[in-house]
DNA sequence: CTGCGATCTTAA
DNA sequence: TCGTTAAGATCGCAGC
């Protein structure tokens, strides 16, 4: 009639033993082995998500000898005792399994299968079906129809056909089967003699142990039959070590076993003690919002008295709600302030949904808050505050006096990490869960069309959150800041530099649509006409853009050379080396080559360039990132102008379409060989040194040293291959990826390699000390103390330490010339301040900064931020700028 | 239809 | 196996 209800017997002990070797090396920060605890975890998570049990139990052995020992003294003999740093871990595996509401069986004198054996016995009697989450093989005596065996981490399962097709026996055998052939692993010894095969083949032929010896004259071989006659007893004593039992004391009802709910709390503590980042993620602890004091300010009574509170704080949280993502479109909904953990307000102006109460006027609350929003007194504290900053300008507020962004802070404590999102921040730092964005704004299941549809029932717990937390977290990450040596560089380089990012894309850059749209009708052309070709030479039509049917196409049709696979060895590669080699034989992977470079800048420059021109402004208006990139630079998104193209005719084409306003100029500023200057200066290596003090040509130089020429003779290909080997050397590459580089033997690569170090001696003792104290600290410092965490650099995988030791180098390079061109942008902007000029920074290309401006500005901007860019820090070398003036972005080159 | 990993290309 | 840091287009698959 109905469906049998399905029991989950878990094998505790075993998962414990698995789990602990399975996971190797993993522990708290404090020390603590936690790796049994994380892959038992891990399996009790994925039983949870796979099957959601309704009833379930978990079974651990017990910790004295059982009645095998008694009846055995060898039982198990041969298993070591359990390893301490396992054993400590089993408290909490407990804990956990609570936590999710197993119910734990465990009895003196049973093994966990014993116990298991009876349950599933008691189950099934009862019209239940059974599933015994294990590994372990020996439970395959218990299967029937009703009992199976599933494996959760190999995601296996075994059945009585699977059983009789893998081992040529019914399931119930086993124990006759173990009886023979015995079981190295619990120390069973069976009949000496007798192995599987044999054992299996005796089994089908007379069925059980008792049998066999009842049946023993009919055994042909007559050297099987006196092995089994020797071991008579022997035999008998192993199947019943071997039997699991189903008579132990099973004092619990089934029915009892009915799973309750997770206790996320519980859990929650439990993963945040042991670490499990991944897990708090997943079982965050539940709200409690009754100690929160969230209030609504609608009137002018309110109003008055939230602002004498601000001014009073002396440093308050902010937050704005509004309609969009878009700075330069979103409309003002409300506001929000903490001035303290656990308080926060919320002054809707612009929720405009049916029946929403009264509010204050958006323009008269503006101009009541005013005075303290734009007074540099009045410590303001955000989360992405640049966002803020950009709505409030809008609406003619300028911030002043903002001193925290906590999305920066955690950025600084952790520039590794990913997210940092108030929501990650509440749940890394403050074990809370946050209202999701999602759920307010869904009313019905359906997403209402912005914030201002909101009921401010809804806004203002989630308004007042977003100050509140904002206000926790920073007080959480100003200690910390503190402690770790980052404030410095924090107050005076990434909190300076939020305002000149801000005006940045507010700016945006002027590009000729109709220069773009004519590129990409061309583009356009030149494809369609290229795609016939394609499709002529390969004998049939098929998607270019594909590199899986493109792979297809050259290695199974046309049989062209493998070069190489894929990273992940399941496809051909078709990548530009690949096409490149091909090229040689054969006319069609040129072909694709010239068809992937105009797809390209068609599609990621033409077309997705033209479709960002903000309709308002015309322009293009990009996002800086400030808390992205591990190394401490910037990063350009929507669209991103850091990787426009500069190194061919036509990639130059996409630059000239960026051009200044009306009868203005484009003037760049070009750092030259920042990150050899910073090599030459932290390694101090003579050569290096020198070369850089006499302005020489860095390339030509280190051809001429490590080529051993005379500086007439470098041609221009020597200096090709000096400059990449210059680079490399920034980058640690190794002979292997060198000698492809050059298309060179590794053997000559490896030469080249240890000449640069022979003649540039300091250069590798940098690179040696770098990665030493790297291992020290487990940490990288830029000049400005900027921390890179290099968890790897004593990793026992060679893979992983190399990685991390090359990082420790580069991170030293590329983020100390992070650290000084944000403090370039920030001095050369408050210089345009200070002299009210008109030229406004557009543009920053991690080496290279981009103005905008009228011309009778031009000769104070070029000397004014060359000066500043030139000695904005003191090395041991000194740093050159290139200048250039142009009409068009390529021309300022 | 949406999300996401894999593959590929662009920049410094 | 094998040179750092990014953003983004497209494909193709998994899941709703």
């Amino acid at each position: 009639m109905d469906n049998p209800k399905t029991l989950y017997l878990i094998d505790g002990s075993a998962y414990i033993h698995r789990a602990y070797h399975a996971v190797r090396g993993l522990s708290t920060s404090k020390g603590f082995p936690s790796n049994a605890v994380f892959g038992f975890t891990r399996m009790l998570i994925k039983l949870m998500e796979d099957r959601s049990p309704e009833y379930a139990a978990m079974f651990f052995d017990s910790r004295g000898p059982t009645f095998r020992h008694r009846i055995y003294a060898q039982y198990k003999a041969n298993r070591p005792s359990m390893p301490e740093d396992m054993a400590v871990q089993i408290p909490y595996i407990k804990e956990i399994t609570s936590g999710f509401n197993f119910p734990i069986i465990e009895m003196e004198g049973f093994e966990a299968d014993d116990l298991i054996g009876t349950y599933a016995k008691k189950a099934v009697a009862q019209g239940f079906h059974v599933i015994m989450v294990t590994g372990d093989k020996d439970f395959i005596q218990l299967i029937t129809d009703k009992i199976i065996l599933w494996d959760p981490m190999k995601d296996q399962v075994l059945d009585r056909e699977a059983v009789i097709r893998e081992f040529g026996i019914e399931p119930a055998q086993m124990i006759d089967l173990l009886g023979l052939a015995g079981d190295a692993s619990d120390n069973i010894p069976g009949v000496p003699g007798i192995g599987q095969k044999t054992a299996v083949a005796l089994l089908q032929a007379h069925h059980s142990i008792e049998t066999l010896y009842q049946q023993v004259d009919q055994i042909k071989t007559q050297k099987q039959k006196e092995k089994l006659l020797e071991n008579k007893e022997q035999a008998f004593l192993s199947k019943t070590l071997a039997t699991i039992k189903t008579d132990a004391p099973a004092d619990y009802e089934i029915a009892s076993f009915r799973m309750g709910v997770p206790d996320n709390a519980r859990l929650a503590k439990l993963f945040r003690e042991l670490e499990f980042r991944q897990l708090q993620k997943a079982y965050p602890a539940p709200e409690d919002l009754s100690q929160k004091k969230y209030h609504a300010v609608t009137d002018e009574g309110g109003l008055s008295e939230l602002i004498q509170i601000l001014k009073d704080a002396g440093r308050f949280a902010i937050d704005t709600e509004t309609t969009g993502v878009d700075p330069l479109s979103a409309q003002l909904v409300g506001l929000s302030f903490s001035v303290k953990a656990d308080e926060a307000f919320y002054i809707p102006c612009g929720h405009d949904y049916p029946g929403a109460p009264a509010q204050i006027l958006r323009e008269a609350l503006l101009e009541r808050l005013k005075p303290i929003l734009e007074s540099p007194d009045h410590k303001k504290i955000g989360q992405n505050i640049k966002y803020d900053w950009a709505i409030l300008r809008r609406y003619g507020v300028n911030l002043s006096g903002v001193v925290f962004d906590t999305m920066i802070a955690s950025y600084l404590i952790n520039p590794e990490k990913r997210a940092h999102n108030l929501d990650q921040i509440a749940l890394d730092f403050l074990d809370h869960k946050m209202i999701s964005y999602e759920e307010v704004t869904t009313e019905d299941g359906r997403k209402v069309e912005n914030f201002s549809k909101v009921t401010l029932e809804k806004a203002v717990p989630y308004a007042c959150e977003d100050a509140d937390i904002t206000f926790m977290a920073y007080e959480k990450f100003l200690p910390m800041l503190e402690s770790l040596g980052l404030l410095k560089l924090f107050d005076t380089v990434e909190m300076p530099l939020v305002p000149v990012l801000l005006k940045m894309e507010e700016s945006g850059i002027l590009v000729d649509r109709q220069r773009l749209q004519e590129l990409s009708k061309d583009f356009a052309q030149q494809l369609e006409t290229l795609e016939r070709e394609i499709y002529a030479m390969a004998g049939e039509t098929f998607n270019i853009q594909s590199s899986q049917q493109l792979g297809s196409i050259l290695f199974d049709k046309l049989n062209l050379p493998v070069q190489k696979k894929t990273k992940k060895k399941t496809a051909y590669s078709t990548d530009v080396d690949v096409l490149t080699a091909l090229a040689e034989q054969h006319n069609l992977p040129a072909m694709i080559l010239r068809h992937r470079t105009l797809a390209k800048l068609k599609s990621t420059y033409a077309d997705a360039l033209f479709d960002l021109i903000h309709p308002k402004t015309g322009r293009v208006h990009t996002s800086y990132n400030q808390t992205v990139t591990a190394t401490g630079r910037l990063s350009s998104s929507q669209p991103n102008l850091q990787n426009i193209p500069v190194r061919t005719e036509e990639g130059r084409d996409i630059r000239r379409a960026f051009i200044p306003r009306q009868g203005w100029c484009f003037v760049s500023f070009d750092y030259s060989q920042i990150e050899l200057r910073l090599l030459a200066h932290y390694s101090g290596d003579d050569i290096l040194t020198q070369s850089f003090i006499n302005d020489e040509d860095v390339h030509a130089r280190t051809a001429a040293e490590v080529f051993e020429a005379l500086p007439a003779m470098i041609t221009p290909e020597l200096r090709r291959q000096a400059k990449i080997i210059n680079f490399g050397i920034i980058y640690g590459m190794s002979p292997f990826s060198l000698s492809k580089e050059l298309n060179i033997s590794q053997k000559m690569a490896k030469t080249y390699i240890d000449h640069y170090f022979q003649r540039y001696k300091g250069v590798k003792q940098f690179i040696d000390d770098a990665i030493r104290s790297a291992g020290e600290t487990k940490k990288v410092f830029t000049e400005l103390g900027r921390i890179r965490h290099i968890p790897d650099i004593l990793s026992a995988n060679i893979n992983l330490r190399k990685f991390a030791e090359r990082t420790a180098v580069n991170t030293r390079i590329q983020g100390t010339a992070a650290d000084l061109i944000k403090l370039a942008m920030i001095k050369v902007d408050a210089a345009l301040t200070e002299k009210r000029m008109r030229s406004a920074m557009l543009l920053s290309v991690h080496d290279e900064l981009v103005f905008e401006t009228p011309p009778e500005e031009v000769e104070e901007l070029k000397s004014s931020a060359r000066d500043i860019m030139e000695n904005i820090w003191k090395f041991n070398v000194p740093l050159k700028v290139n200048v250039a003036v142009g009409k068009d972005w390529a021309g300022a080159h």
